[in-house]
DNA sequence: GTAACTGCAAACGCTTTGCACTCCC
DNA sequence: GGGAGTGCAAAGCGTTTGCAGTTAC
């Protein structure tokens, strides 16, 4: 989604264009590895000084209510925020706690085969994989 | 696992065994829904008025490290703990949050599919479809 | 007997909230 | 011009931590 149509949708709903909503939504997609709220803001701030944490939340929750982002929640502390809202693999690495996401042909296929196994309508789905990323391998956990 | 079975796991990893954590481990696997620690504490202490949440907590944590339970976290708050550590789909209704899980002979062998296109070994794994449930289905969210 | 465990309360850290100031539209 | 949005700081709340008293073995 280019700058425009973020701006049709955001106007569409009823929310202002600002330059802070802009430079969240814009970093988060530049990125591969699903940043907490915290890492955005850690460095936005170098290029917008004034921007403030609560801001960072703020927009967040509202891309999640626009469906542009997805909350990943995990038991070591922090939220972190997936651009992706396409059926994907979390590819979770346990040691660094990276995330890549993993597509393929198959999934969808794959996918349907269960879901119409189950035989209800999901509203969402999550899937994840916890594994040891090449920069980890053979790494000892800090 | 039965009583004495979890007696010689806890003993053979160098831990002693409690009323507590007898109680904790069997409350949990009589369960469905994966409740979360404050859930659990709330239920115990009916039967066993003393037992603190900081127990609760300590000894979710032993029966992780011992496999015993998987730790999920989500973005409402509260971590749940599912005692099922076989591969599964959670089904979480996003009204409830009430969560149950979801086996099917399909899913071991559709699994084994998506992993070996990926081409690495998995050191864990965690399915959720988000749904609403056969109580919820109509309900405004509160 | 003693090392591990419990219960309690305080501390912690991420996230949310409240409010005066600012800036889209 | 006016209401939505921002920035800041304080509050909120699930979870962790520290420690004195207790218990398993």
């Amino acid at each position: 989604m280019d700058d425009q149509e973020l701006f049709a949708l955001f106007r569409r709903n009823g929310y202002k264009v600002t330059t802070q909503r802009l430079a969240i939504y814009n970093f988060l997609i530049s990125r591969e590895d699903h940043p907490s709220a915290d890492q955005i803001y850690q460095v936005l701030k170098n290029d917008y000084p004034t921007i403030s944490l609560g801001t960072v939340y703020k927009t967040l929750d509202l891309l999640e209510e626009l469906s542009l982002v997805q909350k990943l929640g995990f038991t070591e502390d922090r939220v972190r925020y997936d651009p992706d809202m396409k059926l994907h693999i979390n590819m979770v690495c346990i040691k660094c706690g990276k995330i890549y996401d993993y597509k393929t042909e198959n999934l969808k296929e794959l996918w349907n085969v269960i879901i119409s196994d189950i035989g209800i309508k999901p509203k969402g789905q999550r899937i994840d994989i916890y594994y040891e990323c090449d920069d980890c391998k053979g790494k000892k956990i800090k």
